[in-house]
DNA sequence: GGGCCATCTAGACGACGTAAAGATATGCGG
DNA sequence: CCGCATATCTTTACGTCGTCTAGATGGCCC
């Protein structure tokens, strides 16, 4: 996996401090490198694999370093889920305004969770967090609106089309299919496409 | 909550031991007690605040009692969760005997999940325990079988109706419902009783 | 009633999260 | 160019946890 982190703009690129080998005492962008860190070792071994120790001497820090930029670990946790609802309304976003398509936005929410693991693990487990950050309530609100507006506009002014019901099933939906993707507990026979298998499930059930 | 028991040296009269209130050395059932006392802490806390030690002091065994029935951590969880395959697998064919309703299948999932949390928690988090299990397995393969073969019922002879996608659509929309309402992430206008809901949901969607 | 063996205790070890206090560099005002 | 405030990182320390090992206990079967 290809990490690109550029350091801020304000250290100074003339000592080329980065490139000895040497260890500065400072970092540079340690907050950076310790989320990538923990979006690695997420995805390999789950969020209950999260060591603040491991993640410092991974980066080469003391142990005790993080927690000067995220507290303590669900702070950590909490910046990781921001960034996920970040991601995630972007992807959302982006979907929508290119297919317009409602069913495509269905398949991109199943597609972040995929390609996204990491971040939807902890993002819909708040437990983990600190649920009531400011920020991540925001980045939350931000995506939550991406999924309902357009099927509000969908719903054009039928008033016996009820938006908020057909949103959550719709939701629920997508939601269910991600997660028993992610626990492996779909049947092997529908392959392991995640994106196929989300366009060929049927939109309607037995009564 | 002070459990204060005494040990062993001064063993009382062989036959009261039970109705007396100095602690035996041999628990009775300790495998029971640390079971119940890991869904409430579960309930309280979730799967992630489980502590074998504090398990121990609540039931008033040493630290290192809990390891012989279990092994490890991983083995308590993974007795918790085929504890609750079965349950899962006895509620829902309770509820497909007595109505017959593939609908009312769906709503009996969602309370399950509500009613026993705990379990559902840890069920569907394989990360926590040995998935390998063979009794595990087994207790899970018990719950999907039925799962899937009232849908089977339901097809009767039509070809055109594909039993696995539908089964797969009408399960994730079930899961994700009982997953967003657990994680407190259905829109509050709803309400708070996740089998009404489960009921209103539409079982259809826009394209 | 004697011994076997499942059950439980006691103590030790390394890893972890976190707090407190000290070290070091960075950028800013003079 | 210089001194200093401050953000960043290190070091040390403490309590808790999971798990390992050896030993104590007592139910149970012959």
């Amino acid at each position: 996996m290809a990490r690109i982190w550029k350091y801020s703009g304000s250290v100074p690129a003339e000592r080329e401090r980065q490139a000895d080998r040497q260890r500065p005492y400072h970092h540079g962008n340690l907050r950076r490198a310790l989320l990538d860190e923990a979006i690695d070792v997420i995805g390999e071994a789950g969020p209950g694999a999260i060591r603040l120790r491991d993640l410092a001497r991974r980066v080469g820090v003391s142990h005790a370093a993080p927690a000067h930029h995220f507290g303590d670990k669900r702070g950590l946790l909490t910046a990781v889920a921001e960034e996920g609802y970040r991601l995630f309304a972007a992807a959302l976003r982006d979907e929508y305004e290119r297919t317009g398509s409602f069913r495509e936005l269905g398949v991109a929410y199943v597609r972040f969770a995929v390609e996204h693991r990491p971040y939807f693990e902890v993002m819909f487990r708040p437990d983990l967090y600190r649920n009531e950050d400011p920020e991540l309530a925001e980045a939350r609100k931000e995506a939550a609106a991406l999924l309902y507006t357009p099927l509000g506009r969908l719903s054009g002014g039928n008033p016996s089309f009820d938006t908020l019901r057909a949103g959550v099933a719709a939701w629920s939906l997508v939601h269910g299919l991600a997660t028993l993707y992610l626990n492996g507990a779909l049947p092997p026979e529908l392959g392991d496409d995640p994106e196929q298998i989300a366009r060929s499930i049927p939109g309607h059930f037995p009564p």
